[in-house]
DNA sequence: AGCGATTAAATCGTTTGCGATATAAATACG
DNA sequence: CGTATTTATATCGCAAACGATTTAATCGCT
């Protein structure tokens, strides 16, 4: 989610009221202040991107009758079949409490199979379906729909994807 | 407890097939797959920014005592509190079945107040306690910390924005 | 004024995300 | 060996996101 958020003001002044209620913290007109706001918003706006991604995604996904994170989840198995759990883990940042119901209902759906690796029976092995692998067909589509719609020249995606990894790094890195 | 019987834990043996199961999808190594890996790798990228986003701010919020779209729900009414629960939603691209519950929670906590307008019964205007802006005084700490962990130039994170916007604006627009 | 349509918030059910904990298998070590 | 520790997955409980529906208040139209 995000930051401090840039409402749809009409003026872009605070109000009397909020700053004599001192709604707002002093030394924010600094020009350290400006990066914080600068910071908001980019936060807000990957956010807002992750949740434009989330709607436009989702009617497609629909007709496929998977959710999105369900969806990242195939592409992830689509790239690499056969990971473990913990490897899908550690690619989509998410660890057993999530992916194993996650899983689960997928297998209830028919498009991955769980199985435990003979060498180590602590393993549990995903593995795409014919039919989960088919279903990547329909993603190939859903993928056609939303290249077609960015409009961007692929320089632009390229770029845009190595700031947001960038960042992403640099977060990670400073989380510790 | 056990662990449900989810899988056999025994008789586990990996089938010739998944040991040898093919990793990438028939069909998609045309020119037109690279701009679909694009694509995903900028879905992707966006889902993993946000995320790296998330668990920075975690453990800053846990100080605070309040969860991150709690935070981001207190920022906005910051930025103009006495709001009605659709102009946040609106802000954060939330609806009443979110937001209700969990304006609850910051109303139990003693940050906000709930209140039914006068003139219009339908709507909850929402005002923060003076508790709810003491704690807005934690907040430019957390961005200040966010910031130094960034490590990153106005300008290139203005650019980012930009671009982020711009994707996010092209998918509501694609998505119509 | 009366009544159907619209609007705002709340409620319900399902999926997701995550911290904390449990369980079972594998490994380390004494 | 056998037992303590570590590792991989699963379970639990709660917060959050969201589609669908409900309830209540207001609006619009005749």
């Amino acid at each position: 989610m995000a930051m401090s958020v840039p409402l749809p003001q009409k003026d872009g002044r605070m109000s009397e009221k909020n700053k004599q209620q001192g709604l707002v913290t002093e030394g924010c007109e600094s020009e350290e202040f400006q990066r914080l706001a600068l910071d908001s918003h980019l936060c807000f706006a990957i956010y807002k991107a992750n949740h434009a991604f989330n709607r436009f995604y989702k009617p497609l996904m629909k007709e496929l009758g998977i959710t999105y994170p369900q969806y990242i989840t195939l592409l992830a198995l689509l790239e690499k079949d056969g990971q473990r759990v913990s490897d899908l883990g550690e690619t989509l940042f998410l660890e057993s409490n999530t992916l194993t119901p996650l899983l689960k209902r997928l297998e209830e759906m028919g498009l991955v199979k769980r199985k435990r690796s003979a060498k180590d029976e602590r393993q549990v092995i995903i593995s795409l379906t014919a039919q989960g692998r088919a279903l990547g067909q329909g993603i190939c589509e859903v993928q056609r729909c939303a290249v077609d719609g960015l409009e961007m020249s692929m320089d632009d995606v390229q770029h845009l994807v190595r700031e947001l990894n960038r960042v992403q790094e640099m977060l990670v890195k400073a989380g510790r």
